[in-house]
DNA sequence: CTGAAAGCGCTAACAG
DNA sequence: CTGTTAGCGCTTTCAG
């Protein structure tokens, strides 16, 4: 298992080592025929360069990290697709770590990829709290986070414009003959969902509707949680046509609790998400939700990381991409009396 | 953005860096009054210790690459997280590429790591040819390849039964009374779904059933694939009551088809998944389907893969999981004749 | 165009 | 117990 090294070949070639060096990094300083020879017996020699003693002297380790609370969820994986895509074309790795939705963890998993002296860090937040509790490290090494709307925080983000999604959603489920929505499993210790429900909230006053909310204590929005908190909804007795779930995560677990409780969608009630993850389009489930753009908030994430990278005198910049309502069959139109 | 280094501690501690070293190592050969001063100066400095650097030193990196065909796929991202999960608990992070499930870009990849000096590789590989293709780098790494059942190859994998697998399903589905079962999506290029396919093949045989097959030239199964390769079948004329879907994404695109055809499952034909992903238990999918333990796997990949790499003089090892039989409802009992 | 030497941040003998 | 020295594999001055 012994690595072939630049030495190794400057032996065989005949060489000082800084010579192969020099072939290898396409230096112009060197000889063609030189450089030739040497490539070729870097070749036959099976000789790959060794990117840790590289980065040593660089200072750079061409390595991104991606910090997200867990890679097992639709939406991360998605996210997580393309910023690896759109790393690699621009020369960069990835080094994945989950921080399983837990601060301490993320704090953990953060410093640890410090240490790895990553050159950049992506990172979608567990929370609102990330922020303040990562920010002694944060200018340790460029951040941009991703997907997690810190308003007016000085650190760079991108994300979707959250409070702009339910606010469209809350007036297309109007323009259905609704009036008379409840939000679903709002989250208050994330500012994403504490923007998502504030749209929610203003689109209400603004057409006259009287706002619902039913609030999730969970550090996350899983199928699990939606289906939790939906029996338990089910259970009692409300007045409303339409629930807006904060998550499509949280919609599936609708979904599956009200058809345990006979509740037919969207006979009985419509049904509105928010992510658009990939399973939402399956026919069976043809959920209606609102699309965050997870592919062009990757890629942007990663342009944004590495304009800060290289450029130091850069602080911050915010990008809040437009959200778009995807309408497919579990929103129905409801006679107006 | 200039780190703090060893160095900076040593001369405010007024030290050598040998000591600072020590201190932070946790070394015996230091007196213990030195080594908390020395540990606080560190604190107070914050101080990271330089994993790059340590890592060209140790000739260990402490670092497993996860190469997956697609991280964006919900067999691979449970995989994912679990891997990650094992590995951080033993003191590894994980460095994640996808090969987008093409081989010239898995052997991209996978040279790429083993250039980052990854300590060991996980592998889920694109297909039946990854092997032979990757063969001569595979002594530079330990490797373990994961889900794709390479056979008699003399390197180490896990995998699950494949053959037992798609065996039991049909069992299932003769105990239902299907008689003519279809097996969809057969991929000749994965080993490992040929040996689904044999399976199928040999139960088939077994219980007196005529095989028939539907064969998929794409390189992955996605539920794209599904949807069109169902799509051309539903619109021909079969004669059979029960579809065994070679994974579960295949199940979910031909319950797409299926809707748009009007065939309704289970009622008109029954359906068997392979794979058990998250999403087939929606009770709106509600797919029955043979089980592979993920969870399980991926530890047992991270335990065979630290143990080959502390133990060179271990070669191969092959883990054969069980795969189980999951019954919800896409499978109906048919009357007998 | 090529080589010698220094050094990236850290660990590990080897002395004292 | 502590310091000196060498070296991991590579890049980069600085001479020639």
């Amino acid at each position: 298992m012994k690595r072939v090294t630049i030495k190794d070949i400057a032996k065989v070639a005949n060489v000082s080592y800084t010579t192969v060096s020099r072939a290898l990094s396409g230096s112009s300083e060197i000889g063609e025929g030189t450089r030739q020879r040497i490539l070729q017996i870097g070749k036959d020699m099976g000789y790959t360069a060794n990117a840790v003693a590289r980065s040593l002297v660089a200072k750079e380790t061409k390595l991104i990290g991606l910090l997200v609370s867990s890679i097992n969820n639709p939406f991360m994986s998605e996210i997580a697709y393309h910023v690896e895509e759109s790393a690699r074309k621009k020369g960069y790795n990835l080094m994945l770590c989950n921080s399983s939705g837990n601060i301490e963890q993320e704090e953990e998993a953060y410093k640890l990829l410090v240490g790895r002296q990553v050159d950049g860090i992506i990172l979608v937040p567990c929370g609102a709290h990330s922020y303040e509790r990562l920010h002694p490290y944060l200018d340790t090494v460029p951040t941009v986070f991703v997907s997690e709307n810190l308003r007016d925080i000085q650190e760079s983000y991108v994300t979707v414009d959250n409070h702009r999604g339910t606010y469209i959603g809350v007036e297309y489920l109007y323009s259905l003959g609704h009036r008379s929505i409840v939000y679903f499993a709002r989250r208050l210790a994330s500012t994403t969902h504490q923007l998502r429900a504030q749209g929610y909230g203003d689109a209400c006053k603004a057409l006259h509707l009287k706002p619902q909310y039913v609030d999730s204590h969970f550090a996350s929005s899983s199928i699990q949680h939606g289906y939790t908190l939906a029996l338990e909804w089910f259970r009692g007795k409300h007045n409303y046509s339409a629930i807006f779930a904060a998550a499509d995560t949280i919609a599936l677990g609708i979904l599956q609790a009200a058809e345990e409780c006979g509740v037919r969608i969207p006979e009985d009630v419509s049904l509105l998400g928010f992510d658009n993850i990939s399973f939402s389009a399956l026919p069976k489930i043809n959920l209606s939700t609102i699309e965050q753009p997870k592919h062009m908030m990757a890629s942007v994430a990663v342009e944004m990381l590495i304009e800060k990278m290289k450029t130091p005198a850069m602080r911050y910049s915010h990008k809040i991409m437009n959200p778009e309502l995807v309408i497919r069959g579990s929103c129905k139109a409801v006679p107006q009396i």
